[in-house]
DNA sequence: ACAACCATGTAAGTAGTTACATGATTTA
DNA sequence: TAAATCATGTAACTACTTACATGGTTGT
């Protein structure tokens, strides 16, 4: 499982609290493996129980923070999970499933919440690129430098990536609403092309 | 939720039955949202209830096909749903992770696990590719068929872009392996530049 | 008629989301 | 000292995964 990898590895960068864990996640890690303070808050009690993180609890059991800080074993864990062996998460998105139905369904103005998406992945490039001239604007003489700067780079270009799809699916689908039939001979276009046999 | 209005999509392309679906995914729709055939039966069961769907039901109970067939009401809200407003999901991938967790308990044989990983992604790019050549080999000329295309186009460039992290992670943890420590004045390195402000 | 397989389904568990609760600290 | 906020947590729910079960069909 990845959140308490995730949480391991936060924390072995520098010890904190679940709150202050959550912060950083909503600027860092979290960009790409979201959690919400509530996940956070379970996986450490589970990382406790675990034995792979210690927490310095305050004075009473609630409504203060309590510092978690890695244990050895938990290092020992990160590494091991690190270089084991992994499949690729399967692509699962919606704007994928979205044109296929639209191919079906449509004409309809899903040209109109794409123009919403695209903005969104317009936000997210343009905030990694700050980060990018932030913190990688020099040379990166470090390791750790440039791994975290690798990820930043992926970050980018899947941004970009999403970008080219939803402006391309916003060109196809105004160019298939300005002319509903059309093509070089006339009448409604050529009848879907010959009868394939069940494309993908 | 998009499982319910890919097999809405699925069914409304051609009318099946759940074993149907199930194969249908393995090699279409699956590919971008993939679902098993515990999924889709229960899935199914949903989709009737609400009234979007129908099944001819068989003789007897149970263990003979049940072909399953899109109503009215489904293809209103499959439309209903493609022009609703969404947001991208946020990228959850654990290489990510893995590369930021590498940068901290380092250097490890990540390397090794990443091979494993990009052979994957090849295979995967090879088939879209195959597909491609196959059902979009010659002209375009109808509206679904372009979108079908764009959702496949964007597969491989997805692939392209996992391949090529796969291919820059790997050149950076041998490159890091082979001068542990180096510099332009020697040393173990500059001491990972200045104290920065938290980076990313 | 028996084995192998196919189609449908149940059950239990994991991961993540959303809504709400409570005690402590800070601020007006 | 009351209100606002912070830090920690609980509860209920949804989506997905994995393992298993059962009845029907097919092939030998």
């Amino acid at each position: 499982m990845s959140l308490s990898h995730a949480l391991l590895t936060a924390l072995a960068e520098h010890a904190c609290s679940g709150s202050e864990l959550a912060a950083r996640f909503d600027r860092s890690i979290g960009y790409f493996w979201p959690a919400t303070h509530q996940q956070i808050y379970r996986e450490l009690a589970v990382l406790e129980k675990e034995g792979w993180v210690e927490s310095l609890p305050p004075e009473s059991g609630r409504g203060r923070k309590r510092v978690y800080r890695v244990l050895p074993a938990g290092l020992e864990e990160l590494r091991r999970w690190v270089a084991a062996p992994r499949d690729p998460r399967p692509i699962r998105d919606e704007m994928m499933v979205v044109l296929r139905a639209e191919a079906v369904v449509g004409p309809t103005d899903l040209a109109a919440s794409i123009e919403g998406r695209l903005e969104r992945h317009r936000e997210k490039l343009d905030l990694y690129r700050r980060i990018e001239a932030r913190d990688f604007a020099g040379a990166m003489p470090s390791r750790e430098q440039r791994l975290r700067h690798l990820v930043l780079r992926t970050g980018i270009a899947s941004e970009l990536l999403w970008i080219d799809l939803c402006q391309s699916a916003i060109a196809l689908l105004k160019q298939a609403d300005e002319e509903p039939t059309e093509g070089a001979g006339g009448g409604n276009g050529p009848p879907a092309a010959a009868p394939r046999s069940a494309p993908s």
